[in-house]
DNA sequence: AGGTCTGCCGTGAACGTTCACGTCGTCAAA
DNA sequence: TTTGACGACGTGAACGTTCACGGCAGACCT
């Protein structure tokens, strides 16, 4: 009848179509779809048929907008081929499942786009946001208006709730290993990305310094392929290392490879130690030491964190809404 | 004033607070929102700044009801944890993102969930599927009614687009690579989900018994710990192999640390072939040989398809809307 | 002066549901 | 017969936007 007929989104039927196909009104309807009393059960079931002949599929915003809404969140995390963020992603999206929220997805890594960009694409469509927004995190906040935030590891904290990572703690936690092991010359493979990933590689500096050890410092882009490019080259450049500490395991597993190939024996000849603790280091050879992360916790506690600061019980940016958590170091054969 | 300034979710201000405030009429705080024209500059900042202050954030369902709606399709996946997935959902996730559309993430490994659970709660929420529903494509596309479910791994194809893979020929690939090699001795580790993931295992079968070969078939969880488990198992029965054909890459994984606890070369005494092409392959030692998909392709592949699905440029059902993707064998280290 | 144009702004209507009522029977108890 | 209760169903209103108008000044032209 009218244009909208050619509505690519198949909202065609609407509850007033049911309602004439069946010669009853929209209350009934409601009540037939809803599950609900005071209607015969044939009724109920005529209704039921009609509608599903007419492909009616109630609309998510006429429903929304009358009932309070269902909750969304909105996921931005940078990189989903790198297998740290789906494992945080999947503990979140178990976490909101179990509240009956949903998990909105951006990846924002393809493209030259930046976590603001994530942001935009997500503000209009949800009621919160979680993500790893690096020094953004203001920013988002700001997008998202009263709507609360909850920044990872963004110590800045611009955002309404902060997860951020005790990287002091971790250094020391590897240098100690590497040094009792009789380590002395140790390199630091760090992300080229900067912001506040930066910290990582300055904890580590700064642990090494107070130990009295010299670390080379080396920058790759944060994939395995990079890394194993960098370690290449390094080892090509004559420089002495018996130990490398990764950003994160896939640049530890890139190390990995390219000690390998130079004809080092891992741990023998170079140990190595990777951060985060993805299940991908258990299936390296040597298996990886790494500096774990529970990635299930982090995900419930950035989805705790948000539910506190929906519900109001946690004030936004009061101390309360910043969490540190800890690493743990985890031996296995390669350091 | 009211009790609703206890609401959960902030959206306690509308359009009409803001309005009010700033002394003008919706329309003029739309305009003013949305830059539009017919505004003067110094209203336009004046309602922009209060709405900043009253943290008024438009409702997306009113927004949603009146214009056409934003399309936002679900994604149903069985389990983030696994590599695979994470690659496919992020070319989704980029395809999407590049139309503009948004993606609702469901996970459903966890619990003992299926496939249609997250369908169930995907649907009230999305104008359109994509997912690896297991043999359950039929029921997902009568909950999704006329809204178009694209089917991933489900042969028999209840949805209205599916897009299966030529696994007779993958194993062809595979069984041809392995004889020319010389082995003979072949195992072929099954995941136990059965559902047409089970078509993998047939058709190796299928393929081994053509070419007269005898293939020792063992099952497992499809995961890297459930196989390498299997294969110890295997290799304490003392059955003799040269070769193990993985039900995916994860599963392969998980055989060659098995391989190489139990002492055993790789390819040297027993080779390996994984399925899938994920990115962790390259990263195992020795590096693994496998069927490998383009996750890339697959992902946006979904999308497209669904695209036409949306505009009508395909028939749901049709032939047009059944496509059938090969695997090409990536051949490194492990066989 | 009369006319038209343009910039700025306001008002009804519509989007598709659900909620809170209201109505109309029918049947049983008083 | 009246009363009350109950089951089945319908009707206005509301949710918060945007769209399509309409109005009202002032500037500018003739």
């Amino acid at each position: 009848m009218s244009t909208r007929s050619q509505d690519p989104v198949g909202r065609r039927a609407t509850i007033m179509d049911v309602a004439a196909a069946a010669g009853v009104s929209r209350q009934t309807v409601t009540r037939a779809m809803n599950g609900m009393t005071g209607i015969s059960e044939v009724t109920r079931e005529r209704v039921q048929r009609l509608a599903a002949e007419l492909g009616y599929t109630p609309s998510r915003f006429a429903k929304g907008l009358v009932q309070g809404a269902r909750i969304s969140v909105g996921l931005a995390i940078p990189d989903l081929t790198n297998p740290y963020f789906p494992a945080f992603a999947s503990s979140v999206v178990e976490a909101a499942t179990q509240r009956s929220w949903n998990v909105v997805v951006d990846d924002y890594g393809h493209g030259t786009a930046s976590g603001l960009d994530a942001v935009a694409r997500l503000a209009p469509q949800v009621d919160a946001l979680i993500g790893y927004l690096g020094e953004h995190s203001g920013e988002a906040q700001a997008m998202m208006g009263r709507r609360p935030v909850v920044a990872l590891d963004c110590p800045e904290g611009g955002a309404a709730g902060n997860i951020s990572f005790d990287y002091p703690y971790a250094a020391r936690l590897a240098m100690d290993h590497l040094v009792s092991d009789g380590r002395s010359d140790i390199a630091y493979l760090d992300s080229d990305q900067g912001g506040p990933a930066a910290s990582r590689g300055s904890a580590t500096a700064a642990v090494a310094a107070e130990a009295g050890i010299a670390v080379t410092r080396c920058h790759a882009a944060p994939s395995a392929k990079a890394a194993r490019e960098a370690v290449d080259d390094l080892l090509r450049s004559g420089v002495r290392i018996d130990a490398i500490l990764a950003f994160n395991d896939l640049m530890a597993a890139g190390a990995l490879k390219a000690l390998q190939d130079g004809g080092k024996s891992v741990p023998g000849d170079c140990a190595v130690i990777g951060m985060d603790g993805i299940p991908l280091g258990e299936l390296t050879t040597p298996e990886l030491t790494t500096l774990s992360l529970d990635l299930r916790t982090v995900g419930r506690t950035a989805v705790d964190l948000l539910d506190a600061l929906l519900s109001g019980s946690v004030e936004a940016r009061s101390p309360a809404a910043s969490l540190i958590l800890r690493h743990e170091l985890i031996v296995r054969r390669s350091a």
